[in-house]
RNA sequence: GCGAAGGUGGCGGAAUUGGUAGACGCACCAGACUUAGGAUCUGACGCCGCGAGGCAUGAGGGUUCGAGUCCCUCCCUUCGCACCA
């Protein structure tokens, strides 16, 4: 053994020794129980970052844990590897997307390797590859036939000056960012997947996930979007024609206080009124060069304008305006609702702002209306009751719903109806880098898909995108084929896959990933569900939707068994760091934290910082770490310099893994000082005698620590066993220099524990020390029950819920002698002073509290 | 705007069910060893107070013998919002 910890070398001889025996080879064992643990896998960005690092070391982790508690376990990896940032790539450097990301796969493939992450890197996939994406076509060309996939509008981004449809992230405040030319909204003929089809059991089936966090389970739930209500019918005239005008609601209850109502710019009403109206038609324009993202259209000003068309209500017969609203959305329920201003906050601001009659319907008992004062209340379904609405007067919320509900259906004017929140997945995209849509347009047969035999549609790999719309629409070797019904010459579709589409079945495909004759086969069978999925919380609710909806699809087409991909799930946080800029003439100037000393007062807050060569920065707060404010730590360096255990440690150790991650580099260097010190006491147990000396105390520590350590990676608080590993690291230094029967036990138990985070000084030091060849089949440690044994018990002492001692009391002390001894301590005496005993609370275990 | 989560020392965090608030670390401070130390080791370390003691888990209120944990009101931060992945 070395007498200095050098990682460098230490982690060299553990890889080779993996890789010389295969050791991570997985292999179909029905035999053993199975566990399939997988992280969500990278995007080929160029190298890898902190986000990365912690999610494949807690991955890791769970994998080498379980592999030592007996489980035949399957950690593979691979590559997103289509996607948008090739192609920004490919325009600024001349080079075509695919080599840009197959070099960037190479990087980062090595890097993982120095992570010495337990992976089968026999099953590495790369979406971008054919052998891979021809199975998106071949289940896209199925669903094709089944109806799942069905051609429609939809809106998208368009950059009017590039003539190129942009994605939302590359639309920056209204405008195209490399162009800067306002956005227009434009209506495209795109393909879409039903997922609607399966929205209820989408919904329904979040009740068999007990091993997902509840808060993801909430916000799919909310994102599918199950609401019971009412479609209503407004009936209405048009060019002497007898129409109606849809809507749906949730409070069917209000319709008596509807006072108008609101269409979204795309409705037909609105396009036929801006037609003789040119303000109309301005404004009308105005709404469709909006944004097309959610959360920006819910925050702007809601504004409107009359259309001068009036429909009938359904009950009363009253003469309701119809208005253009610009919060009104196209995309949901009919496109347009009913403004009831005394019951919805959104109907009550436009009803003030643009002078239109608020009537109160629903009262609550002992509160007051103010038509100038909006009140939570006047939403209050569970305690309000209808008013001055006829004959439903008096009636409660569910009373008043089927009622009213009831008189329209007689009347042809309404029905109940489910309504969901979720859309139907568009998945065309206007670009290169990405799966090709098997569809052939042809003249007479129309929308064909391309037959099995044909596939896969290969995307060529040589081309360069400019930014100007997708290359391959100017690639007549590609766009021109045959229909395959008919023969004649036909139109290939240049549209791409959304790269979701990818990222939604890949963990079947690590079951089979050779398998070039079905998109997966039976072995997919034996390894799905995925037992355990990490990755990020930005991942909640789009990417884990769409596996889940895939994942149906396949069952569907008979291959695959199970309903739902992913039994356990941890989603970790975010890694952020501290950003520090530097004004230069009113542009920021960020300076990465490591060029930045900062001072700090008394308490240590930061009084000010600056650069190594003394130019003032500004110290920006926390956030995640990102190019754009140049705080990002690389890894690599993090690994040069300490070995990739350190980095390993540091990660596990500084927050729970679903907690956000502060990133500091003074903690990094505590991290490879207790690996420093394992080292040093390895090295010392090594030369040291043997010995039979027990130590009874420092044993029952140990194994008391194990005990909740074992807890913690139950519950998944991985922070704490690194914790754990230091607390039996501390009792271990304690103990006498000889190496005594305790020592031997606790340092077993404490390379075993810590083997799943630091893999490699622990197969290290396990070998060197004779515990044994390979510390993986070591069999995990548990407390013995022997040493947890104690013959006295130290309780605390409180007087009116404060502390005033401590007392010990035999093990097996009933409640009246526990009483007894806790009224004779002296200190317990003093806060009591003669004053009366009114109680004496007394929790086994724990506490006694006496109340005076 | 809507949906979700979270606020505990100077910092990261700990505290299974309501039962000793601050485990384990980082930083800072003092000391030892040393030619030297940014290596290593030892000790101290929430705030106020000389002390006895008091006060502290974002703010304010409540329930309880006892609240970081449960309830109500408010404030702040982070994530998602359908074409970033």
């Amino acid at each position: 053994m070395q007498d200095a910890y050098d990682p460098t070398a230490v982690e060299r001889e553990a890889q080779r020794f993996w890789a010389d025996r295969a050791s991570f080879r997985s292999v179909e064992d029905p035999a053993k129980p199975k566990f399939y643990c997988l992280s969500m896998f990278p995007y080929p960005s160029g190298k890898l970052h902190m986000g990365h690092v912690r999610n494949y070391t807690i991955g890791d982790v769970l994998t080498r844990h379980y592999r030592m508690r007996g489980y035949n376990v399957l950690q593979p990896m691979g590559w997103d590897a289509f996607g948008l940032p090739a192609e920004n790539a490919a325009m600024a450097n001349k080079v075509p997307p695919a080599r840009w990301t197959y070099s960037n796969i190479a990087t980062m493939k090595g890097q993982l390797k120095s992570l010495g992450l337990a992976l089968d890197w026999e099953r590495e996939l790369a979406t971008c590859k054919p052998e891979y994406y021809r199975w998106n076509q071949w289940l896209f060309t199925r669903l094709f036939r089944k109806g799942l996939a069905y051609k429609k509008t939809g809106v998208v981004n368009w950059d009017p000056v590039d003539q190129t449809v942009l994605a939302n992230e590359q639309v920056i405040e209204g405008r195209g960012w490399r162009t800067g030319a306002p956005v227009e909204k434009r209506e495209i003929p795109m393909y879409f997947l039903r997922i609607t089809a399966y929205a209820e059991e989408l919904l329904a089936a979040l009740e068999s996930l007990p091993g997902w966090p509840e808060q993801v389970k909430l916000m799919q739930k909310n994102w599918i979007g199950r609401s019971e209500g009412v479609r209503i019918g407004f009936p209405y005239q048009l060019e002497n024609q007898e129409r109606v005008l849809w809507v749906f609601t949730t409070r069917a209850d209000t319709l008596m206080g509807a006072t108008f109502m609101a269409v979204a710019a795309e409705h037909p009403i609105a396009e036929h009124a801006a037609q003789h109206d040119p303000k109309l038609r301005a404004f009308v324009e105005e709404c469709k060069r909006g944004a097309v993202m959610e959360a920006e259209l819910a925050q702007i000003e809601k504004k409107g304008m009359p259309t001068g068309i009036s429909v009938t209500h359904p009950l009363t017969g009253e003469s309701l305006p119809v208005w253009v609203g610009n919060y009104v959305l196209m995309g949901y329920g009919e496109g347009a609702v009913m403004g009831v201003p005394a019951h919805d906050e959104r109907d009550f601001a436009f009803a003030l702002s643009y002078r239109l009659p608020i009537r109160q319907v629903i009262a609550v008992a002992g509160e007051a209306f103010d038509d100038q004062q909006w009140k939570p209340w006047y939403e209050d379904k569970e305690h309000g009751a209808c008013v001055n609405s006829g004959r439903y007067d008096g009636l409660a919320y569910q009373a008043a719903v089927d009622a009213i509900a009831d008189d329209l259906s007689a009347k042809g004017l309404g029905e109940k109806q489910v309504q969901w929140r979720l859309r139907d997945w568009g998945i065309s995209r206007q670009r290169y880098w990405g799966c090709p849509i098997p569809i052939v347009h042809c003249p007479s047969c129309g929308d064909v898909p391309v037959p099995d035999e044909e596939l896969p549609v290969k995307l060529p790999e040589h081309l360069v995108p400019d930014g100007t719309g997708n290359p391959l629409a100017r690639l007549p070797e590609f766009y021109e084929t045959r229909c395959p019904s008919c023969g004649q010459s036909a139109k290939r579709e240049t549209d791409t896959m959304d790269t979701f589409v990818d990222s939604s079945w890949y963990f079947a495909r690590y079951a089979c990933p050779d398998q070039d004759r079905a998109m997966v086969d039976a072995r997919a069978k034996y390894w799905m569900p995925v037992d355990q999925y990490i990755g990020g919380i930005e991942h909640a609710i789009l990417h884990l939707l769409y596996s889940r909806f895939f994942q149906r699809l396949m069952r569907d087409e008979g291959l695959l068994d199970v309903a739902e991909p992913f039994t356990n799930l941890l989603t970790q946080g975010m890694v952020l760091a501290e950003s520090y800029y530097r004004d230069a003439e009113g542009r920021r100037e960020w300076v990465h934290p490591s060029e930045v000393e900062v001072e700090r007062d008394a308490k240590g807050k930061i009084v000010s910082a600056r650069t190594r060569d003394g130019k003032d920065v500004v110290y920006d707060g926390i956030g995640t770490m990102s190019k754009s404010k140049n705080n990002g730590v690389d890894p690599q360096a993090l690994i040069d310099k300490y070995g990739a255990d350190t980095a390993r440690f540091y990660i596990i150790f500084a927050s729970p893994p679903t907690n956000t991650l502060e990133w500091s580099d003074e903690s990094v260097e505590g991290s490879y000082r207790f690996l420093k010190r394992l080292w040093s006491y390895g090295l010392k147990f090594s030369r040291a005698e043997k010995s039979q000396s027990l130590h009874k105390e420092l044993r029952f520590e140990i194994h008391s620590v194990l005990r909740q350590a074992n807890y913690d990676l139950s519950r998944y608080q991985f922070n704490t066993v690194a914790s754990a590993a230091m607390k039996i690291l501390n009792a271990l230094e304690r103990l006498p220099a000889d190496r005594g029967a305790t020592a031997e036990e606790g340092l077993s138990i404490l390379l075993r524990l810590l083997s799943p985070i630091t893999p490699h000084v622990c197969h290290y030091l396990w070998r060197d020390l004779q515990f044994g060849q390979d510390i993986m089949r070591a069999p995990w440690p548990e407390p013995d029950p022997a040493a947890l044994e104690q013959d006295e018990v130290e309780l605390v002492v409180q007087v009116n819920g404060k502390l005033r001692g401590s007392i010990k009391v035999p093990k097996a002390a009933d409640r009246a002698a526990i009483e007894g001894i806790a009224l004779a301590n002296p200190n317990v005496q003093k806060f009591v002073g003669g004053q009366d005993v009114k109680k004496v609370v007394v929790v086994p275990g724990r506490l006694v509290n006496v109340v005076v």
